[in-house]
DNA sequence: CTGATATCAGGTGAACTGAAATCA
DNA sequence: CTGATTTCAGTTAACCTGATATCA
């Protein structure tokens, strides 16, 4: 499982090193445009990490100019982020690099099976969470 | 597939933590057991890690006094690595807890889709492997 | 000479803990 | 007062690149 996910990060850095990107923070911006308007300690939760390691990541794509940020009126605790047009013009600039990679680390495996593998995941992932690790 | 390696690497570091050994260190040490008289370079190969990386913690166990480096008298470049009794006792006072681990991850999974699971993952690891990240 | 192994030195990304301020 | 969010500061594990020495 690791190796599969260091392989994918390495050919995923290189792909966006161009634009100074890395992996996670192309992954933060997918999450962002699948759920908008998340909290950054939400997105930590999401991704199970601590809200400390998901603020420097916030911060650098908000240095970039594709997050903004802006008090929740609702509750003046929460900083709601949101993609800004060039966030989202990055990712349609660069979606069809990354579904080829997908396509090619699933290279000869079938639709039933990458459901299953998807289902596997998260039934591991919830698994390994409900007994956290302290 | 990130999440989940991450959740199992901090069950497995709290585990391991009493005994001040790594997650990593630990799967070394188990990698060692089923492939006995491997060299570093050939143990980073097999974890798809660079020499220099897999250096740091080949000392770790060394000065552990969990594995020992002898030179291959055939080529005198190498130096391969021996589980000691000590290495090979840790591994066995705490497989059981190891095995849970995966159980628990592993739970609601059918054998036959644990095999999925790991053939799937393999082939992965060798779709992305076959153009590398330079 | 080329290529593999090991090691030394230095650097980085990405996680962590701890502590403090803000606010529901 | 308790609990959630955010932020500041410092730390760590586990990678990396580059250079060098040994040896097949």
């Amino acid at each position: 499982m690791k190796q599969v996910e260091l392989a994918t990060r390495a050919h995923l850095d290189d792909m966006f090193r161009p634009i100074g990107l890395t992996a996670l923070q192309y992954t933060a911006l997918t999450v962002l445009e699948r759920h908008p308007n998340l909290s950054s300690a939400q997105l930590a939760r999401n991704s199970f990490v601590t809200a400390q390691s998901m603020a420097d990541m916030i911060t650098a794509l908000e240095e970039r100019k594709l997050i903004v940020r802006h008090r929740d009126p609702d509750d003046r605790r929460r900083l709601v982020l949101a993609l800004t047009a060039n966030g989202r013009k990055l990712l349609s600039r660069h979606r069809g690099k990354v579904v080829a990679l997908e396509e090619q680390m699933l290279d000869g495996i079938s639709g039933t099976q990458r459901r299953e593998l998807r289902r596997i995941l998260l039934a591991c992932r919830a698994n390994l969470a409900e007994h956290p690790a302290h």
